[in-house]
RNA sequence: GGGCCUGUGGCUUAGCCUGGACAUAGCGCCGGGCUUCUAACCCGGAUGCCGGGGGUUCGAAUCCCCCCAGGCCCGCCA
């Protein structure tokens, strides 16, 4: 609902019982706004709630800005129901093109995601973070801020030496078809299996991280190329994912450009620094219990230098920095902001995920153990066409398969960003799979549906007075989508907006079962299509925030 | 041992921050609907001590305390 109308009801109420908080919410059911404060007002009046109720409506009744709202006392709620005219407005808005776009914002936004070691394959507990990134990043560009995606290269730690000791000590030929993430895996889980057996190994390993932090050319440059291979793999299976970064910013930059040890610099001088073999925080004064370390016995930095380099950077190019990590991260990730905050930098804001973990257990790059985002694609691709060609079986092979990749990125996407990012998951195949309701091309297909009205209607000659019940449920449940983009990007919650086109698609397919379209006459037809062109809008809007294509037939 | 997150019908899940009107939906189950705009759909039905116990409140799934269960974290790893 526009903020004015909130506002304006909000301030009546306010005013006219003389309370500074109108207890005004969503009225669900029951009304478009409704109010508690009868309940408030209980105790301090000595009167029962549904007489104050029936009073302040008598008194709400008189104000003339609130003339085109029904206004009712249900019991001790007081209910506000709004009237045609706003439903016009709503559509006469709904079918513009970019609908739900905010008003440009000056504040320049940082958002980090994804950010996997380039050790192995993306798996399905790495896409939660990109797609939640993504979505996030999606939202934030529609509610109108200038925004950069950035992916955090981790370059120079010890998984990265591990892979390189792997390519200069075992057979590391690539296998034909291989891809190049699947190939640095093998190689770091074989190098893994080798440390297991031969301790003296990991010597060699911490050999190779010095060198790399030292600058050695031959060192750095191995690095950089097994790095860029795997981020190569990563890229591809990211485009599959619509999933989409504008800069990769590595790591090691902040050693070279000297910004680490200039934080590191800074932290000596602050009254948390301890200085012994290692140079560490002592943050207990703020409720962490162990030493938050900075530099290791042997000189070399640790993750954390950099981490608080690049964050130190971000903060001076941007207004708001924003990470999406995993929930292993929480610590060094409340860590992080505590010392940037001691530093007198900007925190950043974190949103945190849980958990994907597999029925048999946790996954794990190193051993082996997880289901790659490849393997997912491919999968739910193969899946999609056959389900394509029992529908559409009259459709060309190229169209089906295009129809398919869209399908299944919808089915993806979808599966993983409904869910909280609060709530830990077990990947689940029938679920990943499934087309049907409470899936991305369940709203796809709604939305292909009203396409497909529109295309068999010719022209469409707008009239935004509409009239029965179904139709205006479905005009208000429209209204809702540029609040639910507000609220996605205030709240850092994707799933809101996941959860709100889907509760479009379920109105819509009411409607469409219960009111004509093509089969009515005259003003009836006319309004009819105009509210399907504005569900379509939304609808294409609402999946393409979210990453899904808004294909027109499927 | 300490910290964080989660616990909602058989399964998955919304709501929890910002307390309010019969707790949201899907899967599965039972029944109905394709000579009708795309049935990846729609309509109806059964299924809930909202993990357990206390407390605050006129009112608690929602706030506070305790307990139980599961996940994650507590490294000179990242």
């Amino acid at each position: 609902m526009p903020d004015d109308m909130f506002a304006t009801i909000d301030t009546a109420i306010r005013e006219t019982a003389g309370v500074t908080d109108a207890l005004l919410a969503e009225g669900g059911e029951h009304a478009d706004l409704a109010s508690t404060v009868a309940f408030s007002l209980a105790k301090q009046r000595k009167q029962a709630p549904v007489k104050i109720a029936q009073d302040l409506v008598a008194e709400l009744k008189k104000r003339p800005e609130l003339s085109t709202v029904t206004i009712e006392a249900k019991g001790p709620y007081i209910n506000f129901i709004f009237g045609k005219a706003y439903v016009s407005d709503v559509i006469r808005a709904a079918v513009k093109p970019g609908y739900g776009n905010l008003e440009t914002k000056t504040q320049r936004v940082v958002l980090e995601h994804t950010s996997a070691n380039p050790n192995g394959p993306l798996h399905v507990g790495h896409i939660r973070n990109s797609i939640i990134g993504d979505t996030l990043a999606r939202a934030f560009r529609k509610a109108g801020y200038p925004l950069e995606v950035e992916y955090y290269v981790n370059d120079m730690g010890r998984q990265i030496a591990i892979v390189v000791w792997g390519f200069n000590n075992l057979d590391s030929t690539q296998l034909p078809g291989e891809k190049e993430d699947a190939h640095i895996a093998r190689i770091y889980i074989a190098a893994n299996r080798e440390i297991e057996k031969d301790e003296g190994i990991t010597q060699q390993v911490n050999l190779l991280m010095q060198r790399v932090e030292s600058g050695d050319p031959a060192t750095v440059e191995k690095f950089k190329k097994e790095v860029s291979r795997c981020l190569d793999g990563f890229r591809v299976t990211m485009k599959n994912l619509n999933v989409a970064h504008d800069k990769f910013v590595w790591e090691s930059d902040f050693i070279r450009n000297g910004s680490t040890e200039e934080i590191i610099g800074r932290l000596k001088e602050k009254p948390q620094a301890r200085e012994d073999e290692t140079l560490y925080l002592d943050l207990s004064e703020f409720g962490f219990e162990n030493k938050y370390v900075i530099r290791r016995s042997d000189g070399t930095s640790v993750y954390a230098a950099r981490d608080l380099a690049f964050h130190a950077w971000k903060g001076k190019n941007f207004d708001r920095v924003i990470d999406v990590l995993g929930a292993d991260h929480k610590l060094i990730g409340a860590q992080l902001q505590c010392t940037m905050k001691v530093l007198g930098e900007k925190v950043p804001e974190i949103v945190f995920f849980e958990f994907v973990s597999l029925p048999e257990g946790s996954m794990s790059t190193r051993a082996g153990k997880f289901i790659s985002a490849d393997d997912l694609i491919t999968e739910v691709r193969k899946r999609a066409f056959d389900e394509v060609t029992v529908r559409r079986p009259e459709l060309p092979e190229d169209e089906r398969r295009k129809i398919a990749a869209s399908v299944g990125l919808a089915a993806i996407r979808y599966d993983i960003v409904k869910v909280s990012p609060e709530k830990s998951t077990v990947f689940d195949w029938k679920e990943a799979l499934d087309f049907e309701r409470q899936s991305g091309p369940y709203i796809q297909y709604a939305h292909a549906r009203a396409c497909s009205i529109l295309e068999k209607a010719d022209d469409v000659t707008e009239c935004f007075e509409l009239e029965t019940e179904q139709e205006i449920a479905l005009a208000k449940q429209i209204a809702r989508f540029p609040g639910i983009i507000k609220r996605v990007v205030a709240e850092l919650r994707p799933n809101l907006l996941a959860i709100y086109a889907r509760e479009l698609a379920d109105t819509f397919n009411s409607f469409y079962h219960f009111e004509q379209v093509l089969k009515s006459e005259g003003k009836v037809r006319d309004r009819r299509l105009t509210l399907v062109l504005a569900v379509q809008n939304t609808l294409k809007e609402a999946l393409e925030t979210l990453g899904i294509d808004a294909i027109r037939s499927m």
